[in-house]
DNA sequence: TGATAAACGGAACATTGCTCCGTATAGTTG
DNA sequence: CAACTATACGGAGCAATGTTCCGTTTATCA
């Protein structure tokens, strides 16, 4: 798991790595204040380098905000077996799983919009998180179906778009809980 | 109701009506082909004319959007009244309103999420689409819940949103059935 | 037909994504 | 430690697109 693990080539030069650092730390800090669709000259300037090496880093946005958000993608695909085992219900894992789900996606600025995009340069983000999400919700939903709590005609990757679509700019208007309408959403799955 | 029967001036030159259906039909068409967010020289392209001439009619995309789809938000919104009158239940009414709306949205790339962002060029938008649906939805909401239906704790604002979200992206993704998720948005609904 | 307000058109500017290539340097080798 | 080379850097420059501004054209009317 090591990042040095890199398969033929030699290790890094250490001024490439200090940079893809400051980049990932002025990315986070950019993409929060202004959401993940800030300019590139804006990461880059806040990282105190230059256009060409915030291109070479990451040659595309969504491996910039995959590498932003790879941790936090993680953590909620491996809490989906805990909440399983920890939960009375499948339906109340399911239930919480969305949440956790959704908290990530409402608090990133952008990223539910990206998510649901097909512009090609989105795609390693599309796959990122079908790759490492899907798989999880589909257990959890699974179990869901087997307990006989919701209906079977569903699958994980839909319903996460879903989800993902209820989410977007669901920061921007107070009249508009995202939370809510997930919630309803995955209330219409009951048997 | 008449285009002349505006206030005080005298009506608009003969060349400046001409242009304005021009930019009218121009955009319909670019907005089948391309979306509603195609590039602004593309329509005017299409329709003959200068830069110019399409801020001077249509300030703001939102506005052109707006003129365009006019006459059909419009009925979407008159058909309520009657789908209220005919339907077996005020809920059978909501389904079946809630479908002219998914209808009307999954074929106009792009507006869904133009309707959701908060863009300040989108307000003209935003406005028309609430003043006309809102009341719309909202009279067939509270039938519903006056009959017992469906839950009390959504308002007809939050559940348009809703769906607007749910049908952002829908024609890009095989995958994704924005009817289905709607469906199950609704059904969420029922007491 | 001439005057004038209305309308036109498109050049020009700003923003932003992305590429390209001359320059600088980290790491290695003798 | 000096020279060398593979890496990496930086930012100018191009392309696409939104938006404005103003000199020119034209519809309308007397």
């Amino acid at each position: 798991m090591d990042e040095s693990a890199k398969r033929p080539g030699r290790a890094k030069r250490a001024d490439a790595q200090r940079n893809e650092q400051a980049l990932l730390d002025a990315a986070a800090a950019v993409f929060v204040s202004s959401g993940i669709d800030a300019p590139v000259r804006e990461i880059a300037a806040k990282a105190g380098v230059g256009m060409g090496t915030i291109y070479r880093h990451f040659p595309t946005r969504a491996d910039l905000i995959v590498a932003v958000y790879r941790h936090q993608v993680d953590a909620c695909a491996e809490a989906g077996p805990a909440l399983l085992m920890d939960s009375a219900s499948p339906y109340v894992a399911l239930d919480r799983w969305v949440d956790l789900f959704v908290d990530f996606l409402v608090t990133k600025h952008g990223l539910a919009a990206a998510l649901g995009s097909d512009q090609a340069s989105f795609e390693t983000l599309h796959a990122y998180f079908i790759d490492h999400l899907v798989p999880t919700c589909d257990q959890i939903l699974e179990a869901a179906i087997a307990a006989g709590e919701i209906r079977a005609d569903i699958g994980a990757y839909e319903l996460m778009r879903g989800i993902g679509n209820l989410c977007i700019y669901a920061d921007q208007d107070s009249r508009y809980d995202a939370r809510r309408l997930v919630g309803l959403l995955v209330a219409g799955l009951r048997t």
